[in-house]
DNA sequence: CTTGCGGATTAGACTCATTCTAACTGATTA
DNA sequence: TAATCAGTTAGAATGAGTCTAATCCGCAAG
């Protein structure tokens, strides 16, 4: 079910924490091997089910503070809806979200460079923006499947 | 301080409620009056706090009530920032986010047609949003203005 | 070894925006 | 007048997320 990390991922884990000065824990790597496995935009309270699984004595405060750190360091990204859980995802790429009205589950969508460099010209003089989220809310043709 | 709704202002509100069903309070007033007054994004709280200084009794789930009877009825965005407070705009053009880091500050930026057409673009087929909510943030330097 | 240090982890208490509930109000209809 | 019903109200309940204080664990110094 959970495979284990492979040596790209457990590296790239590696680097992202030294980088910020911090260590590869069992519980950060349960959480990322979580995060990596299935690519689903899980809530925390997910991720904490799915890494009790391979861990049993993890607790919930830690999968939060593995998460924040991942996302201080970069190696993922949160998704936030409306004022729902927030979600995490570990698709690096640049991409906007797609939030599916029926399901309820979050698709990423690639966003080529050319839209985000239109999105980054309607700013005006003296604004400078280091983060821009994109979400849509609609409808998905069931079968649609962007698990990423 | 808080202006009375104007002619048109009141005739906008009374057609929007009406249109659902819904009949034109004085606490319903009183909020959409807040709201039209100071177009800096209000939280739910802030609302509250303006609204009391002209209707004493009102209280806070009132507001949340009328709020969400706006969203409703389409006289209103909701404005969400990570997992920060709900904030209200009661600019019904197309338009973007900017959250400014330094003073948490929402700015709305104009979002040119063209611009959301090549947003709508990008979605692969069989995905039909009806909502496109786009959020900027970073630093605006001191000095600008984007009041609504 | 064993001691001490510091970051990481843990359980549980706490916060606070939002939602829910049940009682009340006041206008309108029967 | 009574019944109805949307709207309002205060306060309780919810729940995601944060904080706290105690414990754990790997490692470097003695």
């Amino acid at each position: 079910m959970i495979q284990n990390l492979t040596e790209h991922d457990r590296e790239q884990l590696q680097e992202a924490l030294g980088k910020s000065g911090q260590k590869v824990t069992p519980q950060r790597e349960a959480v990322f091997t979580v995060l990596l496995a299935q690519r689903d935009h899980p809530t925390v309270d997910e991720v904490f089910q799915r890494a009790r699984e391979v861990m049993p004595g993890l607790s919930l405060a830690t999968v939060y503070n593995c998460l924040e750190t991942f996302v201080g360091c970069g190696l993922v990204r949160q998704v936030n809806h409306e004022r729902e859980s927030t979600r995490y995802c570990p698709n690096l790429a640049p991409h906007a979200h797609f939030r599916d009205k029926a399901t309820g589950r979050v698709h990423d969508i690639e966003l080529p460079p050319e839209v985000l460099k239109s999105l980054r010209s309607i700013l005006p003089p003296g604004f400078d923006s280091e983060v821009i989220e994109i979400s849509f809310h609609g409808r998905a043709q069931s079968g649609e499947q962007t698990s990423n």
